[in-house]
DNA sequence: CGAATGACTCCTT
DNA sequence: CAAGGAGCCATTC
């Protein structure tokens, strides 16, 4: 099967990591978002790839990382996603019918970040 | 190189 | 608003 044995050797991997942890408290971003300011617009795909293959000891809030839907992604046989919406819920952000407003919380880098 | 996969996104029903 | 289909991209076999 697939599994996402990619190295951090790669510099776009390494670089998602990097723009994930700028991610300020209480606010979230999409993976287009993430791909886009990492300067890959257009891989959303990899962002969530390299966060799969990310070990849970990892510093990066990975848990502020959700799809353009303004939800958590489904990840495939776990139930990690349920924990997101906690951590998610423990950082301030606001949800309505599991879903969160990206017009309010998505961030935005250059404003209210650093 | 071709085929398959995946924490995605957009467009159409 | 929810569901389905097509498109995109990098990595792996």
């Amino acid at each position: 099967m697939k599994q996402p044995h990619q190295t951090v050797d790669n510099p776009m991997r390494r670089t998602f990591y990097e723009t994930v942890a700028r991610i300020p408290y209480g606010k979230v971003a999409t993976y287009g978002q993430i791909a886009t300011l990492a300067g890959y617009p257009g891989r959303a795909r990899q962002v969530g790839y390299a966060l799969a293959g990310m070990s849970e000891e990892w510093d990066l809030p990975w848990h502020r990382i959700i799809n353009a839907q303004g939800k958590v992604s489904p990840r495939t046989g776990n139930k990690f996603h349920l924990f997101q919406y906690e951590l998610l819920a423990g950082e301030g952000i606001a949800f309505v019918n599991n879903s969160i407003d990206l017009n309010i919380y998505r961030w935005d880098p250059g404003e209210t970040d650093e």
